[in-house]
DNA sequence: ACGAAGATTGGCT
DNA sequence: GCCAATCTTCGTC
């Protein structure tokens, strides 16, 4: 079952954050289906949260998105390289989003490996937000489109994360955020090894 | 108009 | 473990 707008509305992007682990992340390109559960999440606070790029309310055109109302795609490229892909949650105007670090493919895995050039299924194929974006297909031309399309989308299979086994922890890459880059917003499910290494 | 830095990854030492 | 790849974004000149 997809997952309604209201699941992504709400004003709490931590518990967005929590919920999103063991849902399913869909793609569909050119005919062909890819699928992978969420293992791996990060809270983004918009305009409280140095780290995120929302922060004190800066309004541009790579972060007009996040501004939009909840349950659509933001992705962006980076250091030139790697797309992410991010959910922007809560309502009109408050720039929340929870960024999807990890997956466990789950179908569409023969696909998965041609897009990373890979042969033997290993937790690298996409353990890390950039390595995820290129195992699903998700480009930058999914930035800002609703997650009720049929290109991209979420879905609720019935698979339940117990809260002991959610590990809260730093988030990723964020050093430049200061005291803000030690918030426990991160989110992972204990024991998986598609789950990303922190450096 | 210019330049530094970035929510990363993979290859090489 | 270290470092290059690669290009958009945004602050500053």
């Amino acid at each position: 079952m997809r997952l309604p707008e209201e699941f992504y509305r709400r004003d709490d992007v931590l518990q967005v954050s929590r919920d999103l682990l063991g849902k399913y992340l869909f793609t569909k390109i050119n005919g062909k289906t890819t699928v992978g559960m969420i293992v791996e999440t990060e809270a983004y606070r918009g305009p409280e949260d140095k780290a995120s790029h929302a922060w004190n309310g800066r309004f541009t055109n790579r972060t007009r998105v996040m501004y939009e109302p909840g349950g659509i795609a933001y992705i962006y490229l980076c250091y030139g390289i790697h797309y992410l892909f991010n959910v922007v949650t809560a309502t009109e105007g408050i720039p929340h989003a929870v960024l999807v670090r990890a997956v466990e493919p789950v179908e569409g895995i023969a696909e998965q490996l041609e897009r990373r050039k890979m042969t033997q299924l290993h937790p690298r194929i996409t353990a890390g937000p950039g390595a995820l974006c290129m195992a699903l297909g998700i480009t930058r031309d999914m930035n800002g489109k609703s997650l009720q399309s049929e290109s991209i989308w979420i879905e609720e299979r019935g698979t339940v994360i117990e809260s002991k086994d959610i590990i809260a922890g730093p988030r990723v890459g964020v050093a430049y955020a200061g005291e803000h880059a030690l918030l426990p917003w991160r989110f992972s499910v204990r024991n998986n090894k598609f789950v990303s290494k922190a450096k």
